[in-house]
DNA sequence: ATACAAGTTTACGTTAACGTAAAGGTAAGC
DNA sequence: GCTTACCTTTACGTTAACGTAAACTTGTAT
């Protein structure tokens, strides 16, 4: 059973960001959480959009873009045609992702060369002590 | 056989920045090209590095944070100490790839449900025409 | 009643990473 | 000699993504 609700500052805790932060990520309308009186109250799915935000910002993606491929998880239009387009942006979507993945990669491999390289150079200079 | 030397706006155009920017990383540090009186000559080292930064960029590092690790391919210091802390930072910055890596494929994976929820949507919406 | 902990709004401040404009030097081509 | 195409430096402007502070409300504990 996942809790029910959260407060904002159950949230700021758990992904260590500010309440300030949060509150900014509303303000861009990315999050609305409901409200009793004045306060927010979280709901488990604002919880989720919270930690795709934060995701995104991990792997570089500005707010607007998350904000994008967030969008790409509820077909908000269920009309064909704005389905069909859904579809083609979530393809470029994983095309660029991939591209991002083999640099990775490619950045992974280009360490462990400087690995190498400095191992080398460490065996070198005991050799010559 | 490679080209000797690059202009700013060879560079530029290239890899499809401004000039500004080239200049604005060169303040920061990040590339030192060589002088022709006033004008700057780029190396292919110079160059590698501009694509180095360029990468980092795409991946969603900061300057600084690719110029961390730009250091991590040539050891500056060589001796037996400062080599040790580079091979450090060095696995560090690849558990901290790993992990990034990983988070991409937990996208690409969410990125399939998507689709497929898409595609479900369409089909059961073609049925109920 | 009072303190205090957590919530709120409003608003100005800050940093990174450039954009943009001004003012000028230099070498090539007509 | 004049334009054109690059190059230069200097400097103010801009945007995203918050930080920070002030001033206030509201429920809970002592």
């Amino acid at each position: 059973m996942t809790k029910k609700n959260y407060s904002i500052s159950e949230l700021a805790k758990e992904f260590d960001i500010t309440t300030r932060t949060i509150r900014f990520y509303e303000d861009k309308g990315m999050i609305t959480p409901a409200r009793q009186g004045q306060t927010r109250i979280y709901s488990p799915a604002d919880r989720t959009k919270l930690k795709l935000i934060l995701r995104g910002k991990r792997l570089g993606f500005s707010l607007d873009e998350s904000n994008a491929i967030i969008d790409m998880y509820d077909p908000s239009g269920n009309n064909a045609e704005q389905l069909e387009t859904l579809i083609g942006r979530i393809r470029q979507q994983r095309q660029s992702l991939q591209a991002q993945l083999e640099e990775i990669q490619d950045m992974l491999h280009d360490l462990d060369g400087a690995e190498q390289n400095c191992l080398d150079t460490l065996a070198q200079t005991k050799n010559t002590q």
